[in-house]
This record gives structure tokens, C-alpha cells and sequence, in this order.
DNA sequence: TATACTTCGTTAGCAATGCTAAGCAATTAG
DNA sequence: CTAATTGCTTAGCATTGCTAACGAAGTATA
């Protein structure tokens, strides 16, 4: 259930040399911080009543509009059998619907449905509550401190 | 392979009403942005040729110490099944040992090996030098403030 | 045009991980 | 001593990853 996310949590944990020891310093408390919040933040999802990769790849329609299975494989880089079944998954329950494409009949569309969108705003605004939850002793002051590394984090990985 | 990782993404979203729009703001976008940077990190780990869960428990395991089972599965929020199988993973790949509890009978003690704590600081740094990578074009004056971010993250967690 | 590659998606089969239900053994309560 | 509780395992199911192998459709080339 935790996935990933606690492969690594000590304070007591020596850095690699390195020309920048603070940035090490950085990266280490940042990863061990967010594996925390998210894990956290977690808790929630049990009430969608559907699979991690589902409400993931939900997401992914629902925000970036209709695609192709394949570009939805990409974007939760996963080979595309595994998102052919997470489709049919979406599919059986309703959440998505899938049209062929004009052009190349290869090819489908896959399509978040009104109640695939309906779920999943309902799975973000829990998740999004209970962070926000989480923040409610925190100063408007070190809120903007959160604000702004928020910015930062999104940035420095979008530059990769 | 994005577990619950990336249910929410978009800016355009509407906060529920509140007294308090600015916490609600801060905890979206730091949730899309810790999403973003764990997803990042998360590709170093196909190299451990063992799977999140197991490299998750061990973790547990070689910064926690020895524990019994049930401990163990409390720690990573899963249940006793599911972590009694993952134990017993970890000891076919000599990466936990198991010893019996001299006070009680029914308990079991898992330890990390050597072989594991080494499979897991190298798992370990590979991520950390992925996010510290990422962090390379930052400022010192921006590295501070994400520094000071995951202190914040990990108190409002740990009040919980 | 015909043949051969390439691309896209599916199916089949394996492994890992989550769950509940059920069971066994040890401990604790009455 | 019996009964309830506790700790772990086993059995069986669903989800989600993978690779291999396939078929269908598009593209390139002889």
C-alpha cells in the first residue's frame, strides 16, 4: 500500500561526498518529506472504490482531455498491456469511454466519462481537504514558505 | 506503476469554499508538486530488482530496527497477511532474517541483513542523488526554502 | 503492385501486493 | 480449566506491473 514511498525516512544517514553538500542535505529531507505528506494524504482513497492505476490514469484524462491508449500508457509510464486492461477496467465501471479513431483505425480514443469526472474530483477534493488539514497550525507566513517551495519543486522538475 | 501518485494535477480547479482559500491553495499545489517529484525519483528504483513493498518494509526495518510482524505491517499500513508474505519474500532473498520471541510464542522478530541495509542505502542514494540532481539549478537562497518547507511538512505530518 | 517493416493495441501468462476469511498456536482472563 | 484474545499463516480473490506473441493497420520499398 505504500508503494513506493518509505523506501527511505532517517535522519542518520551520511551524504555522499559532493561539491554541494547542502543541496544533497536538501534533496534528502525534501524526498523524505514528501514520501510523509503523501503518505498521509493517502489515507482517503479507499472511499473511490477504485484501484490506484484507475483513479491515476482518470486523472490523466480527465485533465489532459482525450488520447490515445498508448499516450496515456506513456504518461503513467506503463507498458501499454497493462493500460490496455486499466481502459477496460474504466470501461466495465463506467468512468471512460473508448472510440476508434478516424484517421488510423489502429488507434483508440479513450475518453473520460461525466461520472469518471464526477469520481474524481470527488477523490481530489478529499485528498486536497485532509492536506490542507494537515497545514492548519501553520503561520500565513510559513504557508507562503510551503506556497513557494511548491513552486520551486514543480519547476526544478520540469526542467529535467 | 504511478500508484495513487497522480490523481490530481491541473491548476484549473476550484477550491471549495472556506474561511481559509489561501491553506486550501497552498495544500493543492504542494500535493501536485510533491506528486511530481516523487514520481521523478521513483524511476531509479527498477535498478533494485525488488518490489516497492519490499523495499518499503526493509526500510522500515533498517531504520526502525528488528520488530516483530504486526509492527512491522502497522508501520506500512497494510495488514498482517500482506506483510507476512512480503517477509517472507524478503527472507528468500536473504534480505531479512526471522528469530523466534523468547517471551512470546506466537511473535516473530524480523531483521534486516546485511545484504538487505546494503540493498537499501544503495536504492537510497540513488534516489537522493535523482531529486538532488533536479535541485541543481536552484539558488542557495531557494535550496533554503525548500529545506525549510520539508521541516514544516514533516512537523504538520507528525501533529497529526 | 507486392512484399516487408513498423506501429498500435490485445491476449496470455507470470509475479508482486493489496484484501477478507478461516485456521492454528500461544497467551491471557475468568 | 475453559474461553476469549492475540499473532501469525494459509487460501483464495482482485489489481497492477511485466514480457512474449499475435493480429490488424499503416508505411516503405523493391
Amino acid at each position: 500500500m505504500l508503494a513506493l514511498l518509505s523506501v527511505c525516512d532517517a535522519k542518520l544517514w551520511r551524504m555522499p561526498r559532493s561539491k554541494e553538500p547542502f543541496r544533497f542535505e536538501v534533496a534528502d529531507r525534501l524526498h523524505s518529506a514528501t514520501i510523509h505528506l503523501l503518505r498521509h494524504a493517502r489515507q482517503q482513497d479507499v472511499v473511490a472504490r477504485q484501484g490506484p492505476a484507475r483513479l491515476s490514469a482518470l486523472s490523466v484524462l480527465v485533465f489532459g482531455g482525450p488520447m490515445a491508449l498508448g499516450q496515456l500508457a506513456a504518461a503513467e509510464q506503463v507498458k501499454a498491456p497493462t493500460m490496455s486492461r486499466i481502459v477496460a477496467g474504466l470501461k466495465r465501471s463506467g468512468l471512460a469511454r473508448i472510440e476508434t479513431d478516424a484517421k488510423d483505425a489502429r488507434r483508440i480514443r479513450v475518453t473520460a466519462t461525466a461520472k469518471g469526472e464526477r469520481l474524481l474530483q470527488q477523490a481530489r477534493v478529499r485528498r486536497i481537504r485532509l492536506v490542507a488539514k494537515t497545514l492548519t497550525n501553520l503561520s500565513p507566513a510559513e504557508l507562503e514558505i510551503l506556497r513557494r517551495a511548491a513552486e520551486l519543486m514543480e519547476r526544478a522538475v520540469r526542467q529535467t
